[in-house]
DNA sequence: GCCAACGTTGGC
DNA sequence: GCCAACGTTGGC
């Protein structure tokens, strides 16, 4: 069992819509680190769900349903996408400035690397935030 | 709206 | 292979 996170614009696919949905292919990711993470995820892997840009804030937990294939919306094969699907709410949503204060989550590469979209989390940083979302 | 941090592209 | 120019992301 390996724990990441995934950002993204609500405006864009927020969770909501994931929960309407009830699954989603996570494609366009066009950025080599967050494939690697992506081709490392194993069906019932936990992936947090942050909404970046206007909430910044960390809103539920979704299941890999489905480890990495070739992402359809990409003609050169290099590129891949995982399916999720939601799990759980957060009954609490975590946000970014909670995070920020939290000591035992300096480390996060959330605020260590603010721009990848695709990224590992510790077993601890996901206690962390679990029971800060509740 | 601005800008820092990065990633990518293309000229040399 | 280097690096300047440019584009994108995402926080502020």
């Amino acid at each position: 069992m390996h724990y990441w996170l995934v950002k993204s614009e609500p405006e864009t696919f927020s969770w909501a819509d994931l929960v309407r949905d009830g699954h989603v292919v996570w494609d366009g990711v066009r950025n080599y680190q967050a494939r690697n993470n992506l081709q490392q995820m194993l069906p019932g892997d936990m992936v947090l769900f942050y909404h970046s840009v206007t909430e910044k804030a960390i809103v539920g937990i979704a299941k890999v349903t489905k480890a990495a294939y070739p992402d359809p919306t990409d003609d050169s094969g290099k590129w891949v996408v995982v399916d999720l699907a939601p799990y759980r709410d957060f009954k609490d949503p975590v946000t970014l400035e909670q995070i920020k204060q939290d000591e035992r989550l300096a480390q996060i590469a959330l605020l260590r690397q603010s721009r990848l979209s695709v990224m590992p989390l510790k077993a601890e940083e996901f206690d962390v935030l679990l029971a800060l979302g509740n």
